[in-house]
DNA sequence: CGCACTTGCCCTGTTACGTCA
DNA sequence: CCTGACGTAACAGGGCAAGTG
């Protein structure tokens, strides 16, 4: 496939397509090979950051897996709504917005540091008291719950709590399927038979959810405090965590490819178009042959502001990296045929092929 | 300091189960 | 009721990083 050979669109000639514009932000251990910036959403921010990791310390002891999900329908329609994330086929928008190193504003971190200063939107270990004072174990949480809740995540959490206390009353309607759920995790527990699919609560998931959306990976205390709210086991978490993030990188790979496919028949139709337009010159040079007696011209690119400047073939290049290279394509001395092709992986220039007598804007005089 | 070993987590691929049309 | 598609929880295997002796 040939690319980059542009010769003066002014409808596409300004950057369609914007390589490279992110690749440092995707520029992580599972980029695609190709290494181009996805900039579709704006909020897209792939957060596979691998900062330093949590140390681990704590390993996955079993905890009971009574489930507890008795929720209110309409509590239960409000927070499936945060569940629905994956409807675009072109924006993800799952993460946060701001990637989070992970020991950096990390929960976790606030435990250990903090004296209750750090408070972001939603916190997992925020908890409510009424939940974590149970485990002494877990009074640093606790102390993070008075932290000020943020609105709406924080509300969220706030309903959240009212079914999922481990004292609710018996008149919560608990939503059939974590019912079952929960027998059947119980049962298996007591049995430990082999792996019995349970399909989470709404409420389960929505809370993970947002507690992905939070940060897409967990700390051992998190895992703890998550399968603690949720009556999960914390290897439920975890499993749910990772499986999550799989769910992300097919969904963001989806929505690669999608791009890919785009940008290949973008550049195939413009590819289409310059060399239509390569023969309505070469006939124009045959025809007019005047415009031809003008000296071959090599077409050099200002790297700052990607406008060409025009030199005889005699004359220096702006920059040796800015100056174009010569399409083999063709050979003969039209100088159109000094139009080059540029690699993906630099930015598109905006060629004039007429401007033979154009000055550079910033009057480059090597 | 280097090395082997352990531990824990993550990623990737797969399996198996639940749900639904 | 049966069935296939689909979503997803759970698992397996390998890699990696940190800790430890």
């Amino acid at each position: 496939m040939e690319l980059g050979l542009s010769l003066g669109d002014a409808g596409t000639g300004s950057k369609p397509f914007g390589f490279m514009e992110k690749s440092s932000k995707l520029a992580s251990k599972t980029n695609l090979g190709f290494c181009m910036g996805l900039s579709i959403g704006p909020n897209h921010t792939p957060q596979e950051d691998d900062q330093d990791k949590e140390k681990r310390s704590n390993s996955d002891h079993k905890s009971d897996n009574t489930n507890t999900s008795a929720a209110e329908a309409e509590t239960n329609k409000r927070k499936s709504m945060a569940e629905d994330t994956t409807d675009s086929p072109i924006q993800l928008d799952l993460l946060p917005n701001t990637p989070v190193p992970r020991n950096q504003n990390h929960p976790l971190t606030y435990l250990v540091s903090d004296n209750g200063n750090t408070s972001r939107g939603f916190d997992v270990n925020r908890f409510p008291a009424a939940v974590v004072h149970e485990d002494q174990g877990d009074q640093d949480v606790a102390a993070l719950s008075s932290s000020p809740p943020n609105s709406a995540t924080s509300s969220f959490q706030m309903d959240f709590c009212m079914y999922s206390s481990k004292g609710r009353s018996e008149s919560h309607n608990e939503a059939d399927q974590a019912e079952r759920a929960s027998s059947r995790a119980s049962d298996e527990d007591e049995n430990g038979s082999a792996r019995k699919k349970l399909r989470l609560s709404k409420e389960q998931s929505a809370f993970l959810e947002e507690s992905f959306k939070e940060h897409n990976t967990l700390t051992p205390k998190q895992k703890l405090a998550l399968a603690k709210e949720l009556n999960l086991r914390p290897r439920q978490v975890e499993v749910w965590f990772q499986n999550r993030r799989a769910r992300t990188k097919l969904k963001q790979t989806e929505v690669d490819c999608e791009y890919l496919k785009r940008c290949c028949e973008t550049l195939t139709e413009e590819n289409r178009r310059l060399h239509k337009e390569l023969q309505e010159l070469r006939a124009l040079k045959t025809s007019n042959p005047f415009y031809m007696q003008l000296p071959a011209t090599t077409l050099t690119m200002c790297p700052s502001c990607e406008r060409v400047a025009t030199t005889s073939t005699s004359t220096a290049a702006v920059t040796p990296t800015a100056t174009t290279t010569t399409n083999n394509q063709n050979s003969t001395a039209d100088p159109t045929s000094k139009t080059t092709g540029l690699s993906l992986s630099s930015t598109r220039p905006r060629f004039y092929p007429f401007s033979h007598t154009q000055t550079h804007p910033h009057q480059h005089t090597s």
